[in-house]
DNA sequence: AATCATAATTAGATAGGACTAAATTTATCT
DNA sequence: AGATAAATTTAGTCCTATCTAATTATGATT
């Protein structure tokens, strides 16, 4: 709740909510990468998260941290403000899904209480950005997500797409132009053991997708 | 048009812009005022500005600071950002007049010139904020200012109210409670010589400002 | 258990931007 | 002109957040 974190304390608490969504540890490396800094950078970071009051993280010696109760209110602070701000970038000015992030990276710290309320209430208080990841509320509550990814599943099933993780801007472009997009239902016709590719159908066009690309679809099972 | 100016640089030409505005140099002093940083603070500041390449400023020591035509364009680039923020935050998420100050303070910094396109675009690409002040124009000029300060006007002249400047929240909503706005026309009624106080009537309304006030105002003299 | 690669940590340096305290200029006033 | 006040600058310190280089753990392998 402190509105004196600083926007790489900010950073590094929103990406470590990442990491740790699963239940594992943040990783010193994953982190690094992520942030784009060196990894002895983060040590010195996180050691000093973990000794503030509050302490925003816990923090054992080569295990990682995870996010305190302080630590996950304020990443999910910060989160709610990138994911508001997306939504609203796509509504309201026009911008497509595959614009969204880096404006909303460097707004996400510079925007008021005040600001977010407003244009939470201006659209309605969606649930859901633009890539279709949920949007924790004015509450810092975050819905649990069923979602699965694509590429864990096989042939004959019809799913819904509900979001799209991780994505660069050429391939969410890509994916638009194939009609996969939040709330898009489609069958998964083909499964490829080699190269792990699926063929799917979306409305009458259909693809095939490696991967790469699969790992980032999360679906529900129709 | 270095995109890679800090935001304490970007706030420090803000301030020597407007300090500069009537052709004197800024002093130390009243930066360091404007920013509330110390003057010793400053003085290092504007060392660097000027020795940076390209250089902001221009300084001689004891003699305070000028822009470089660099400086210039760099400081209206953030002016633009803060009036066409203001404008926008007031048109489209219903803050009032009074409202706008701070949170365009932070998003100046924060938006890029694609953000800023498309708020100019959306609105219409406006020629004046909500306190009645010029936009610097996208190719960052600025259009010559003929307005003069309300306190320099005596009784029997009719005004328009174009821009009221540097005037606090508290201040900004007296006077929209009194109808002065930008827009409004005015007559000057009466001056009382010993506490300079001016009576103006403004459509049905008419009120007694002090100079404190009346120095904010800027009109036109119809 | 010894070895080796990988991951993580420590130590020390740097850069930006602020501060305080002390020194110096400039301006003002008899 | 001399004295004092006000403004400015210098010098040195601190804090945040990064970096590189060097060191130490951890975990996997033989």
């Amino acid at each position: 709740m402190d509105q004196t974190l600083t926007v790489s304390v900010q950073d590094y608490l929103k990406h470590i909510y990442e990491l740790t969504k699963n239940g594992e540890n943040a990783s010193t490396n994953a982190l690094a990468e992520r942030l784009a800094v060196r990894p002895a950078s983060v040590t010195v970071m996180v050691q000093k998260l973990a000794t503030s009051d509050p302490a925003l993280v816990e923090y054992q010696k080569h295990q990682g941290v995870t996010l305190t109760e302080e630590g996950r209110k304020a990443a999910l602070e910060v989160i709610r403000h990138h994911r508001l701000l997306e939504t609203w970038l796509v509504r309201s000015l026009g911008y497509s899904w595959d614009e969204v992030h880096e404006d909303a990276e460097r707004l996400e710290h510079a925007i008021s209480e005040d600001f977010e309320r407003r244009i939470a209430a201006d659209m309605g208080n969606p649930s859901r950005d633009p890539h279709g990841e949920f949007i924790p509320s004015a509450d810092l509550s975050m819905p649990l997500d069923d979602s699965v990814s694509l590429s864990t599943l096989r042939p004959n099933q019809t799913v819904k797409l509900l979001s799209v993780r991780g994505a660069g801007s050429k391939l969410l472009r890509h994916l638009e132009s194939l009609g996969l997009v939040p709330g898009t239902q489609m069958e998964i016709l083909e499964y490829s053991p080699f190269d792990h590719n699926l063929t799917i159908k979306a409305g009458r066009k259909s693809a095939i997708l490696g991967p790469e690309v699969t790992s980032k679809i999360f679906v529900q099972v129709l």
